[in-house]
DNA sequence: TTAAATAATGACCACCCGGTCATTATTGTT
DNA sequence: AACAATAATGACCGGGTGGTCATTATTTAA
């Protein structure tokens, strides 16, 4: 048994197949409603099963959403562990690029998880929504100040930054980069960055040198 | 007669009272609820008129959210317009921070419409709200550009400098410490910046400066 | 093969929504 | 004071919501 998990042994025993199919269509229709204004009825309809069936699976709306963004935190979780562990031997700079487009090829893999995370944002209309961004940004700067401490041991930063604010500086960025990144797979409209990889090079790089003369 | 207005003007010829109630109980409607979630219902309830009154003065509730946030941004432009003659003759990194503690006051003085502005930004629940975001976006951008071109001709930028990169710097970092603002008024939650105007320079500062050793 | 246990179903519930419009109340004019 | 013009009202409409549960279908056990 898993006590962590946000859904059902019910759910649980169900096939492959069918989980799968719930799970798409409640993708689908969170990453394009968000909470509230996501239906139930065309969950089940698009999932091919009752209604009586899916609450049966999950007593709740919310606890269905529940198991959904359970779901992308865990997948998100993968990717930042990979990208942790592969440019280990990497310099701070090369490093933080390559955090940086790790979580742009997320977005590519995973768009609709990339929505639900981007109306989870500033919406405020998902039952924990605000517990779980809260918990994603102070993860973040926790791991980036722990990366920044890291630099300046190895005398690649300047030892009088502060690294909260380093970490907040660079969360900023990476946070903005991945949302009009985000923007443009969904709007199909860009002003900017024809070439992803020199563009984030190239604020990385602004960032490393500073602005003043 | 005046043709950008989204209001008919039966609203506009109402008494200033019933007209400022309307408003303020639309405002708070809205900046709680979203758009879709927004009931018209409780606006007229609140407001202490009837719905058909509401829909003589407004066609749909499109419209009347129409009216709410041409308001808002009339008043950001007021903020934005004082701050930059204001701040003419400062040098261009106490500008920076000047544009953005005129953020975090704004935010103090419409924490409303703040919270309508940031609802906007990833829900995509209102009429036009992909567009306004878009618009606002590429006129902070134009207006950050600008300011940076202005620097580097007057030597205080590093003349290699890509005005459109640094803009881009600036209006993350400006957009994240706004948005913790929002955060810390709104959850009165904060792990970070006791001290605003320390934390702000401080950020300011580390851009100017630079990361690498 | 039959009976008991389990799973799936969808009609139904109470509630809320944005919007309408016939009726009523108020105001302006003679 | 009597009438016309205008403004305000709220019951009502069709539609959608999350959630329930008696009924039906399927699987399991004897």
């Amino acid at each position: 048994m898993n006590s962590t998990s946000t859904s059902t042994n019910k759910f649980e025993q169900l096939a492959d197949s069918k989980q799968k199919s719930i799970i798409n269509a409640s993708v689908n229709e969170f990453a394009n409603n968000g909470f509230k204004n996501a239906s139930v009825n065309k969950i089940v309809e698009k999932a091919g099963i009752s209604k009586g069936s899916l609450f049966n699976y999950f007593k709740s709306k919310n606890l269905l959403f529940d198991h959904i963004y359970a779901i992308a935190l865990r997948e998100v979780k993968t990717y930042l562990a990979k990208v942790r562990d592969e440019s280990e031997h990497d310099d701070f700079f090369t490093r933080f690029s390559k955090i940086i487009n790790s979580g742009v090829a997320f977005i590519n893999k995973h768009p609709r998880l990339a929505r639900i995370y981007f109306r989870l944002l500033n919406s405020d209309d998902s039952p924990h929504g605000k517990a779980i961004i809260q918990k994603l940004h102070s993860e973040a700067i926790r791991y980036l100040t722990d990366f920044v401490k890291t630099g300046i041991a190895r005398k690649e930063l300047r030892s009088e930054l502060n690294p909260n604010t380093v970490a907040f500086l660079m969360e900023s960025t990476l946070n903005r980069i991945l949302q009009v990144h985000y923007l443009e797979i969904f709007d199909a409209k860009s002003d900017l960055s024809k070439n992803n990889n020199n563009w984030i090079n190239e604020i990385v790089d602004t960032l490393k040198t500073g602005l003043s003369k």
